[in-house]
RNA sequence: GCCCAUAUAGCUCAGUAGGUAGAGCGCUUCCUUGGUAAGGAAGAGGUUCACCGGUUCGACUCCGGUUAUGGGCUCCA
């Protein structure tokens, strides 16, 4: 006899061992087919396997989102098969299930995605025929014989400690697996092949070349229509396809990685600066500025020579060794050395915009997302250790207001100390805990990322979310117990005594060019009014009107509306829609009514127009709009 | 850096069994002087098809290399 009780308390009691499909099917026939495993003390177990003792149990159903890793798992194995049914050389490696859905690495010659229609229909094939999952346990000598013929899974079977293997079999296809699977592979309602890849056995460099292959499973085709839609929809925010075609940045092969901004972009470039110079002085931020280009001997004091070298452009001048700078920190060393520092001066916020240039790989590059030369926003906050808990807070408070203003959401995640680090354990343990403070007294839930944290200290990384979901690491916060041991840096406290100050380094765009492209992605290229880079369009109805229409742009533009007049000799429907296919925000026409009246006919991007707005009327709230940096359209 | 793919007009892209190039948009000019999402016509524009070599009577087309870009791997702001 087994008592099973379920998450509501209630006991179920069954006379023979029952599977998880008796034990779902006595709860209803209709929610049984809903779950797709179960979970025993923790554990995530088939619904096919039997329960032998007394125990607490909770089904997973297609709700949960273990649900979905768990149908993708088994999706890879059904690709898995559908590989080995059509390419029977193929030699499988693992498969395992990454954010968007899961991957198989196998040893067989390249294919391509012309490929895919007779894999898929394959796949299709052992879906229809709804194949159970059959778990097999067997010792490890009788998998090392299973899977003989493959090097890789013998490789995997080694490093195994179990004596106990587990093995799913869905038909005649056998795969080393930990499990849990769906209870057979008619579950699998929308799957698709997504892409491929080469991939390194082990992602070494030096091990076999493997064909990786990309795919994703729902249990609704429903729901991988909506996720096909989202990355069509990411395929049309693309950056750098709106960046050409607003005319706001380009990249060219003689500065591969390095771009180029346009007029357009850099008036973008300058509001978010702007922007970005308000709020830090309101935060009690100073603005500093240190060199492009330093001395070797400062990049060997402060260690970047020795560990971030070969990311670094290096030149000589008058035989002497000089750096790029791929981080700012070494010259606001020097920065602060150069001043003496009370107690009472601390804590000291210097921010600088600085220029950074760092070799990325050449195959790693990618539009304004991964560049070699970019912009950070960078801070160097010195202080005293009992300051490090309401600085971290007032940067998070900083990261909020900035975020907010752009409709970003936002999470935290805390990385902790690393194995290979510096610092003493009571060090990492203040610095660590000052920031969980921080943290917790900021109210917002954050994720741990043990031993994530840099060598110097640890750190809280925030990962903004756009408009379509995607997440973002831009800014970061990072404690740094390394540099001004280095630099000797050093403070007078109250007890007149030389101190050591605690440093951070923080950023909140991250690399403004990085951030100026997730912008543009996250509002697909329709800026909110006051990021527009043209604000308002001025369309005279008439040649004629073209001198009024160039009069009324100056008076916008002497209030600062970026605003343009297009005299182009094209019909007024064909300028309105340029217009709007730019999002260009305020479209104004104007007619002889107009003129007369000294009025404008305003239209905005939803399509609405108004008539007989005077000026005066016109400019107050849109300046109104833009200086309150307002997200939301503007209604005139 | 590695794997695969791509590179043709300012932009998006077509094209040629290997016989020295096309479209749409944009641009210029002309006609139209228009009232809220594409008016009409003509024209210019490629140091000739990313660059360097090779094969060939002949290469934009085939082969090799280089560079850049895209998708991955790796790395990361």
């Amino acid at each position: 006899m087994v008592n099973i009780t379920l998450p509501d308390n209630s006991i179920k009691v069954f006379e023979s061992y029952p599977n998880g499909i008796d034990v779902a099917i006595s709860i209803s026939e209709g929610f049984s087919r809903n779950c797709v495993a179960m979970e025993i003390n923790g554990r995530h177990l088939d619904l096919t396997q039997k329960i032998k003792e007394d125990c607490s149990l909770k089904f997973i159903t297609t709700k949960d989102k273990e649900a979905l890793e768990i149908l993708r798992h088994s999706s890879a194995h059904v690709m898995a098969e559908a590989v080995q049914n059509l390419y029977p050389d193929a030699l499988l490696t693992i498969g395992p299930v990454v954010e968007d859905g899961f991957y198989y690495d196998i040893d067989m010659k390249p294919i391509s995605e012309e490929d895919f229609p007779k894999i898929e229909a394959e796949i299709n094939n052992i879906i229809k025929a709804k194949k159970t999952f059959e778990r097999k346990v067997v010792s490890k000598d009788e998998a090392l014989e299973i899977f003989k013929n493959n090097p890789y899974k013998t490789e995997l079977i080694n490093e195994l400690s179990d004596q106990e293997i587990s093995l799913y079999q869905q038909g005649g296809f056998t795969d080393l697996c930990r499990g849990p699977h769906i209870p057979n592979t008619g579950m699998i309602k929308g799957i698709k092949l997504m892409k491929t890849s080469g991939a390194y056995w082990r992602a070494d460099q030096s091990k076999a070349q493997l064909q990786r292959l990309y795919g994703t499973a729902f249990f609704d085709k429903k729901d991988l229509n909506a996720y096909l839609h989202l990355i069509e929809e990411a395929k049309k925010r693309d950056h750098r396809k709106i960046g050409t075609k607003l005319d706001l940045y380009s990249f060219h092969q003689e500065a591969a990685g390095m771009p180029f901004f346009h007029a357009k972009g850099m008036e973008m470039w300058n509001v978010l600066l702007e922007y970005w110079r308000e709020e830090h002085k309101r935060a009690g931020y100073v603005e500093t500025k240190t060199p492009v280009m330093l001395s070797r001997h400062l990049w060997e004091q402060s260690g970047h020579w020795e560990n971030y070298r070969e990311n670094m452009y290096t030149s000589v001048v008058d035989e002497e060794e000089y750096a790029i700078k791929p981080m700012n920190c070494p010259g606001g060393m020097i920065l602060y050395k150069t001043g003496s520092y009370s107690y009472r001066d601390l804590p000291l916020r210097a921010g600088e915009i600085g220029l950074v240039h760092r070799h990325e790989k050449s195959g790693a590059l990618s539009g304004l997302f991964r560049v070699r030369a970019f912009h950070q926003d960078d801070a160097h906050i010195f202080m005293t250790p009992d300051q490090i808990e309401s600085e971290i807070l007032g940067v998070l408070h900083l990261v909020d207001r900035i975020y907010s203003r752009f409709g970003l959401g936002f999470h935290l995640e805390l990385s902790t100390r690393p194995k290979k680090s510096i610092g003493s354990d009571e060090q990492w343990e203040a610095a660590t805990n000052g920031l969980k403070n921080a943290m917790n007294k900021y109210g917002k839930d954050y994720v741990i990322n043990e031993g994530d944290g840099a060598f110097y200290g640890p750190k809280i990384d925030i990962h903004i979310k756009d408009a379509l979901g995607r997440t973002w690491q831009c800014g970061t916060i990072q404690l740094d117990m390394a540099l001004p041991e280095r630099f000797d840096l050093s403070y007078k406290g109250a007890d007149n005594e030389k101190h050591r100050p605690i440093m951070i380094h923080r950023v909140i765009y991250g690399s403004i060019e990085r951030f100026f492209g997730i912008l543009v992605e996250h509002f697909a290229g329709k800026f909110p009014l006051w990021l527009a880079p043209v604000q308002a369009v001025i369309l005279p109805i008439n040649d004629d009107l073209a001198p009024h229409a160039h009069d009324v742009r100056q008076k916008l533009a002497q209030q600062g509306i970026r605003c343009e007049v297009d005299t182009r000799t094209e019909s007024l429907k064909k300028k309105i829609r340029d217009a709007q296919v730019n999002y260009t925000p305020l479209i104004i026409t104007i007619g002889e009514k107009e003129r007369e009246t000294s009025t404008l006919s305003v239209r905005t991007l939803d399509g609405n127009v108004k008539m007989g707005v005077t000026i005066e009327e016109f400019i107050s709230p849109v300046v109104k709009h833009i200086r309150n940096r307002v997200l939301e359209d503007i209604a005139i």
